[in-house]
DNA sequence: TGATTCACG
DNA sequence: GACGTACGTGAATCAG
């Protein structure tokens, strides 16, 4: 394409954004052989990060300007122009020729000239390009380049997103930019070693400039000045002041060997730009740059942790000999393991504790292997055998180490970057561990590696992993501690015992980790495990351990006010059955509705009791009393058991706050579940149990903040089937389920009736579930023939979700697994499957690319969201799938809000750019019902 | 231990 | 033509 109007020129100064990668990042060297690296890398890091940013934009031409050589024509008319420059530093000086080479990787032009500063470079292009009446922007603050703004030429402070038009300049010079030469002129530039007139700054020259008109004009008037300083000034020093301004005016006629056609924007060629990131062993912008190119990164040899490979002989490995294990009792044992552990790079980690809950219980030992069937077992606190259980004997078993020993021992390692700590769901360690002040880095963790790859074909706990993929059953943990109420503790399990099974964990989870790591590069889940799931742990750790208040004396007088009303309705209902039976047994229930009191309806399951589930409640109600208070009944009890009554025993009585667990390989499509206890299902929907929120409550001083994606589900939709009616409504605000109705029903928005928009919202809902008419009929509680009319209405309305269910489908169908746009894999192995099976497998495969992106993103939140307040008095406390839960000081909350919501809202950059904006919506308040 | 029910997104 | 039918979770409870 010829450059001309419509077309928009980006010129980078190089020069520019070498310099500031270099002052902006420590003295980073390539590993291999220290080759310094630091500006190279700040330079690609900006060059991509611009690049992205500019990713759909209007930038037709880009080209990136150096300067060459230190000998130009300004030192032929000045000798001492920049002659103060402090000498380039050692370390920068290899670089600039690997930043020119990164330019060309990138496949941006990369321009210079000999005896020319990029400067005039710039000036020539930006000029040309006005003239063939196109835009230009300059990417660079040097403010001598100001001089070259207007008419369609902008400057972007890069670093600071910043836009400089002629009003930015008019703010730094105080004259517009045709004038800002004579300003510098006047002014003169300490740093480029320009003259100028002494003592007279920008302040100063802005005022003359602005009242003599031009600097010729003010110089041949020089005499009307009325302060005699100034006067002075001017006239001894007018041959410094024009040399001044011809130092600091651009050349416009810098001689070029190309022409503004030769700067058009190219696609970088994926194999070219990431074999020059490969060489220079840039790791994470080699990830990064291959996601948004959307290749698998290419694999970069390493001898550091995050790369550390294991041998390729992994199958090889030694069978299992549990007598091989060996019992760590002295520190010259210890330091022979993490002397072990150094060599390799990589050490499996493994923690015994008593019980499962990590904030209260207590470590007992930590095991540690470093090779196939090489394990060892470090025991802390074991209790004495045969120790009397009546009197609870406390004394210490022989040959332990203290703890704070071992710990103290062990930190450096399990604190080294240079060495990998391998585990089975890390986080549970990693908060033992922080409960002891070690702050475990890095990590890979066998379970998520799994998830990444598995997701949807089977769980991924240590037993399942080990039958499954190094056929080998552990011992099962019930035969140390025992079952039911005689389960005793770790800690009373003897030591050598507990070593078989604890070294044998640690074994099994780094032939696990032998076998996954070569694995995720084929499965092609490396940047879903390495920038999804695996950044998650120290995150969500400390989510859990921060916990969130909880009032225990609102619940408990929710609970007796509970107990009340359910003795009320209890009676009432014995009453009108006619005799005392246990409400809470669904099978006494149905017995007395359908064959004593012979209600209709009645359908008996497979295991041949009657249904009575609240939907069949609900159509009895019509019928007769009794089943509206059953259905009462039955909330309150839900509420009270679930909720005001379970929630009270798992407040900490240490932190006086509730901690709960998520399980991050829990659901097949990306989420999170939270457990022991789950505040992911606190009531909210009716009004009742939405009062069990005021019980989660803010700490004096603070507030809860609660921030929720709007619609995200639905926006997903709306773009992944890309559907136009749908992606416009979003991005113009508008009520998506009341244009949904009016779409099908033909009704206009302002005749819009609540009865018809619900139904259109319960049709958009039905959507992402892979609808039914039988089931959209339930739901909407029309006939099945009615149902099935909207749902082909729907369909007619929007084809495209037809197509992109459909396309969802025959993709599951062809390779056994579905999509998230991040490249989450979701395994669907019964997409294929004959009778109701392949229908449940189907909608499951239309939702879990859906519900799984909505996943994907805000977990990208979260990752991003600890750097992103760290200068403010808050802590995230709670996911709830599409809402995070914040607690911050009062007077913080707002910005908090802001900070949060943007890192929200552009959650999916850069990885994916979605054709709707992400709306997260905020509230706060002291408790969690007044946040929401 | 499995089925049922119901809380959430 | 029949069959079963909205996606993803966790916890409490009953009953065998």
């Amino acid at each position: 394409m010829a450059f001309g109007k419509g077309c928009h020129l980006h010129l980078i100064d190089g020069s520019a954004f070498i310099f500031r990668a270099y002052h902006a990042l420590p003295p980073l060297t390539r590993k291999s052989d220290g080759l310094p690296i630091g500006a190279v890398s700040g330079f690609c890091n900006m060059l991509q990060k611009y690049v992205e940013g500019n990713a759909g934009g209007d930038v037709t031409h880009i080209a990136v300007i150096f300067d060459k050589g230190s000998h130009t024509f300004r030192n032929d008319m000045y000798d001492q122009y920049k002659a103060n420059r402090e000498a380039m530093p050692e370390d920068l000086r290899p670089q600039i020729p690997l930043t020119r080479q990164a330019t060309e990787a990138f496949n941006i032009a990369c321009k210079e000239l000999e005896g020319y500063e990029a400067d005039d470079m710039i000036a020539t292009l930006a000029c040309q390009a006005r003239e063939a009446g196109g835009r230009v922007t300059i990417i660079s603050s040097d403010k001598d380049l100001m001089q070259l703004v207007g008419d369609g030429v902008e400057m972007l402070d890069a670093m600071k997103n910043k836009r400089i038009d002629r009003d930015g300049v008019f703010e730094k010079f105080g004259v517009w930019p045709d004038r800002v030469v004579d300003v510098q002129a006047l002014a003169g530039d300490s740093v480029d070693n320009v003259p100028g007139a002494p003592g007279i700054g920008i302040k100063t020259a802005a005022l003359l400039i602005n009242e003599y008109g031009t600097l010729e004009d003010l110089l041949d008037r020089a005499e009307e000045i009325k302060q005699p300083k100034r006067r002075q000034t001017l006239l001894d020093n007018r041959a410094q002041i024009e040399l001044s301004k011809k130092l600091v005016q651009l050349d416009c006629e810098t001689p070029l060997d190309f022409t503004l056609d030769d700067l058009e924007v190219k696609e970088p060629d994926p194999e070219t730009l990431l074999s020059f990131l490969t060489e220079m062993e840039f790791r994470t912008l080699t990830k990064r740059i291959a996601d948004a190119l959307d290749v698998e990164p290419p694999v970069i040899p390493d001898t550091t942790p995050e790369g550390a490979n294991p041998p390729e002989n992994a199958a090889e490995a030694p069978p299992f000999e549990s007598s091989a294990y060996e019992c760590v009792r002295d520190m010259a044992a210890l330091n022979r393991w993490i002397e072990k552990a150094r060599t390799h790079g990589w050490v499996a980690v493994d923690t015994e504790t008593t019980g499962l809950n990590e904030m209260r219980v207590d470590l007992v030992g930590i095991s540690l292997c470093v090779e196939a069937g090489e394990a060892c077992y470090i025991p802390l606190i074991h209790k004495e055998a045969g120790g009397d259980d009546l009197f609870g004997s406390d004394a210490l078993a022989e040959g332990q180490m203290g703890v704070n020993e071992v710990l103290d021992a062990l930190r450096p390692l399990l604190e080294d970057p240079a060495v990998m700590k391998i585990g089975q769901n890390m986080k549970y360690d990693a908060k033992i561990l922080a409960r002891h002040g070690v702050k475990i880095a890095p990590i890979d963790d066998t379970m998520l590696m799994s998830y990444a790859m598995n997701a949807g074909l089977h769980g991924h706990g240590m037993d399942a992993l080990s039958e499954r993929y190094l056929n080998h059953a552990p011992i099962p943990i019930k035969t140390l501690l025992g079952t039911g109420k005689s389960q005793k503790t770790f800690d009373l399990v003897p030591i050598d015992e507990a070593t078989k099974y604890a070294a044998e964990d640690a074994d099994i989870t780094l032939r696990l980790w032998q076998i996954f790591k070569p694995q995720l590069h084929k499965a092609r889940v490396t940047r879903v495990y390495e920038r999804l799931e695996r950044p998650l742990v120290p995150v969500l750790a400390e989510m859990e351990m921060a916990g969130i208040k909880v009032a225990r004396d609102t619940l408990s007088r929710m609970s007796n006010a509970f107990s009340q009303k359910m003795a009320g309705l209890e009676a009432e209902i014995h009453e009108l059955s006619g005799e005392t039976f246990n409400v809470g047994s669904p099978k006494q229930l149905g017995e007395i509705l359908f064959d004593k009191m012979g209600l209709e309806g009645g359908k008996k399951g497979k295991t041949g009791a009657y249904a009575t589930g609240a939907d069949v409640l609900e159509d009895l109600a019509t019928e007769h009393e009794l089943p509206r208070r059953v259905l009462d009944w039955r909330q309150l009890s839900k509420l009270k058991s679930t909720y005001t009554d379970a929630l009270q025993e798992h407040i900490n009585p240490e932190t006086g706050r509730v901690h709960t667990s998520y399980v991050i390989s829990g659901a097949a499509t990306g989420r999170l579940a939270s457990t022991d206890p789950n505040l992911q299902n606190i009531p909210v929907r009716s009004e009742e149990g939405r009062r069990i929120r005021e019980a989660f409550v803010a700490e004096e001083g603070k507030v809860l903040v609660s921030l929720d994606y709007s619609q995200i589900e639905l926006r997903i939709l709306a773009h992944m089937a890309d559907i136009d009616a749908l992606k416009q409504a979003f991005r113009d605000g508008q009520d998506i389920h009341a244009m949904t109705a009016s779409e099908m029903f033909n009704v206009p928005l302002d005749e819009m009736t609540p009865e018809v928009r619900r139904q259109a919202k319960a049709i958009n809902f039905g959507v992402i579930y892979g609808i039914s008419g039988f089931g959209l009929a339930r739901n909407l509680r029309i006939p099945r023939a009615e149902a099935q009319g909207f749902i082909d209405r729907y369909f007619e309305r929007f084809p495209g979700i037809r197509t992109y269910m459909d396309q969802t489908i025959a993709f599951a169908r062809e390779h056994d697994r579905v999509e998230t746009m991040f490249g989450r894999v979701i395994h669907t192995p019964e997409i294929n499957a004959k009778g109701p099976r392949a229908g449940f497998a189907k909608r499951a495969a239309i939702n879990a690319p859906i519900q799984g992106t909505a996943a994907d993103i805000i977990r990208r939140a979260m990752i991003r969201m600890p750097d992103a307040i760290a200068g403010l008095p808050a802590k995230m406390l709670l996911q709830v799938h599409d809402e995070l839960l914040f607690e911050v000081d009062k007077d913080a909350a707002e910005p908090l809000i802001d900070a949060a919501r943007k890192v929200m809202e552009n959650a999916a950059d850069p990885v994916v750019h979605l054709d709707v904006p992400l709306v997260v919506d905020a509230g706060q308040g002291a408790n969690w019902a007044e946040a929401h």
